[in-house]
DNA sequence: CTGCATCCCAAAGGATACTG
DNA sequence: CAGTATCCTTTGGGATGCAG
């Protein structure tokens, strides 16, 4: 197993083989994406949280993608979902332990957002001028 | 219509105006993409890098979703594309400071996939397995 | 109320061929 | 080499109807 594939990147900042890599990359892919984002920071937010409430307070998306993001989410343990045997049916929703550490790596991100959105707005214009030399 | 809803979230951690909101959404929404992540990733730890490199180093991107995807990016002013002018063609690509910011402000994300791949996958697991039961 | 199933359209994305 | 243009497949996502 020692190759000189290991030995020779010694100096890398992240110690990733191409197996965790792609682990990672399969994690990101999952994680990267609109709607779960969304439903962590609700989630962050408002703790537990009612299906059609959580699809009020993400805002613009389909009963369907909900289902699906949820579904997703649950699967890969970031939320639990809680079913009350009642009638109406009662179903809620909220952060694992595993959730919560993904909300808080993410609000880097969030803070980023906050932040620097204005400068990316202005870099955008600058773009087009430049793309529209008259 | 609601009418104590708008009043009754001043406790709010975090000081979310409805148009700042929007903003933020649009960014998230543009940012939380598979490409732009490793795009982001791969110039941070490579520094200049030219097209056809930075195809073979995110690995598994088409080349029209990484025109797509470096444009964009140039337009929000997280990378500089230059333009040699020779023959071949040279255009390599770099991060710009806002780029860099973006990148550290999701580093948290990368760490936090780096770190709990595995329980992902557990997770994923045991969500089979209760699907199953039997 | 919560969601699954279906149909259907629009957008994302891959493969290939071609150009300066 | 660094794209653009084209075609085609896959996925996203809205609408509706229905079940528990």
């Amino acid at each position: 197993m020692e190759s000189i594939a290991e030995i020779q990147r010694s100096d890398s900042a992240k110690p990733s083989t191409p197996e965790i890599d792609a682990l990672v990359r399969e994690i990101i892919d999952r994680v990267a994406d609109k709607w779960t984002m969304l439903v962590l920071e609700v989630l962050e937010e408002q703790g537990t949280v009612r299906f059609t409430r959580l699809g009020e307070l993400v805002g613009g998306v389909s009963q369907k993608m909900l289902t699906k993001t949820l579904r997703q989410m649950e699967s890969d343990g970031l939320i639990v979902r809680t079913v009350h045997p009642v009638i109406p049916p009662h179903v809620d929703y909220q952060l694992t332990e595993l959730g919560r550490s993904l909300s808080e790596a993410f609000c880097g991100v969030w803070l980023w957002a906050e932040k620097y959105h204005d400068a990316v707005f202005a870099a955008r214009q600058a773009f087009r001028q430049r793309q529209r030399p008259a």
